[in-house]
RNA sequence: GUAGGUGUAGCUCAGUCCGGAUAGAGCCCCUGACUGUGGCUCAGGGUGUCGCGAGUUCAAAUCUCGUCACCUACCCCA
């Protein structure tokens, strides 16, 4: 028996309609970046390990569990991983070329595979895509703003009208340690109240409490937040006036948000301003897009201290939420042939009427007329050429319109011209 | 890593509880009726490792155990 093959768990073939999909979505993308400035970079898959452990986070499940690593092909090389996001990768970039020399600020945008081995479900994949974009050299609420209104912009462009953006501020280094001492303080106390997910993060990743799904800790992380957002405990002025002045700034834009002061990212290197968009066409991945700023991670990457702030969309929840079936894309000229002997003279037209432009095709399987048409008509192709024996000695061919049930004989030489105003009528009266 | 659910034709599924002879339906696809014309109709067209492996039994898609895969949720995150 020989074995058969199966995709790699968590990996996705797109068809042709989802691919064709895909690429709208991308083109869409690359139309509203180049509006707004953001230059397209292509970057490599693999990426050395500690691009992202130094960034994302050493106790984060990204890199703790679900990073994907690459067999060394030998002992003196470093340690490869398949990427498992955007934004630290364009951080290594930006600084490997030194790109703050030439320019003190940088917008870049990407879209491409991200690989996590994370367990599959909906709207989760071990391999997916992210729409991305970055920009450094800014500490300025008007880019924070820019960031949201362009992911949402992008998202609009696309199609999504039934979201949800939450906004919150996590403030400057100072005021997240200062949040999570205090935090980790308050809920110690009540620690036996917590879930047992909970009292592990308690020691490990104390903000990742505040968007647990468990009623009791949801209670408790938002009376925790309430308390500490009114009192402002813990925000400088600073990090709070800039704060209040991004939500006017989005108010005034006519952005609809939700202040939601216990959203939390998951990765490390956010400070300040997080953001997160939801729909709720998708499961509990309900995440189709998110960013913030990380005004750290920079210098944390080896590089100097300059601001920046960027956003990614999941392209495969995007397409669920969506939930659009593409159309197939088909011909719009078939060309049947009656009899064998006839093929190479149907190949012959069909290779003139591709060279003029014409999206066309024929049979390739020695089918009956019969069978042709109904192959035209199940990929709903609109015009038909029959070449015919009796026909074709006169020079004719049969031109058939499949939707309007009729058909004309047409000089050979003439049939592109009169194809291509064919396929014009049609388009006119659609 | 944890929990629950599901694995039967290319697709959607019935049959499993309560074991019984060649394992079914709809959709899709192909052929023909129509020797050169699609859609409608009718008639044909299935060698399916019943996910895989053991076990129980005269007999297993059906019962038991194991295993794998997928889905959903936890977790994590876009």
């Amino acid at each position: 028996m020989i074995k058969t093959y199966k995709s790699i768990r968590g990996t996705y073939d797109f068809s042709p309609e989802e691919a064709c999909q895909f690429n709208k979505i991308a083109e869409k993308a690359r139309h509203i970046f180049a509006l707004y400035g953001y230059n397209e970079i292509i970057l490599p898959f693999l990426e050395e390990e500690g691009v992202f452990v130094r960034s994302v986070g050493e106790t984060t499940d990204i890199v703790e569990k679900q990073i994907f690593r690459i067999a060394k092909r030998n002992d003196s090389d470093s340690d490869i991983v398949l990427r498992p996001e955007g934004t630290a990768q364009v951080v290594r970039y930006y600084l490997e070329h030194a790109l703050y020399k030439q320019s003190d600020f940088n917008k870049f945008s990407y879209i491409g595979a991200m690989f996590r081995g994370e367990r599959p479900q909906k709207g989760r994949l071990r391999q997916f895509h992210h729409i991305g974009a970055e920009a450094m050299g800014s500490d300025s609420i008007f880019l924070d703003a820019e960031m949201i209104s362009l992911a949402l912009r992008l998202l609009d462009e696309i199609g999504i009208t039934e979201r949800k953006l939450n906004v919150n501020t996590l403030g400057c280094q100072v005021d997240k340690e200062k949040f999570m001492s205090l935090l980790k303080k308050d809920l110690s106390a009540r620690r036996n109240e917590l879930c047992p997910d909970c009292q592990r993060r308690l020691l490990k990743n104390p903000l990742r409490i505040l968007d647990c799904k468990q009623e009791n800790c949801k209670k408790i992380a938002i009376s925790f937040c309430l308390s500490e957002t009114t009192g402002k405990t813990y925000l400088c002025d600073d990090c709070n006036n800039k704060f209040q002045e991004l939500l006017k700034l989005l108010k005034s834009s006519n952005i609809d948000y939700v202040y939601n002061p216990c959203l939390v990212r998951g990765l490390d290197y956010y400070t300040n301003t997080v953001f997160e968009i939801t729909s709720t066409a998708l499961g509990s991945q309900d995440a189709i897009g998110a960013g913030g700023r990380y005004n750290n991670l920079i210098k944390n990457l080896g590089g100097p201290d300059i601001p920046a702030s960027g956003f990614a969309l999941g392209v495969e929840r995007v397409m669920l939420a969506l939930n659009k079936s593409q159309a197939q894309i088909s011909p719009d000229v078939f060309i049947a042939v009656i009899g064998e002997n006839l093929r190479d003279e149907g190949f012959k037209m069909l290779r003139d009427l591709r060279s003029a432009g014409v999206h066309c095709d024929m049979d390739y399987c020695a089918k009956s007329l019969r069978g042709q048409l109904r192959y035209a008509e199940k990929k709903d192709i609109n015009f038909v050429v029959i070449v015919a024996d009796e026909e074709y000695k006169q020079g004719l061919v049969i031109l058939k319109d499949m939707k309007a049930s009729t058909q004309d004989k047409v000089k050979k030489e003439d049939l592109i011209e009169v194809v291509r105003g064919a396929i014009a009528d049609g388009e006119g009266a659609a």
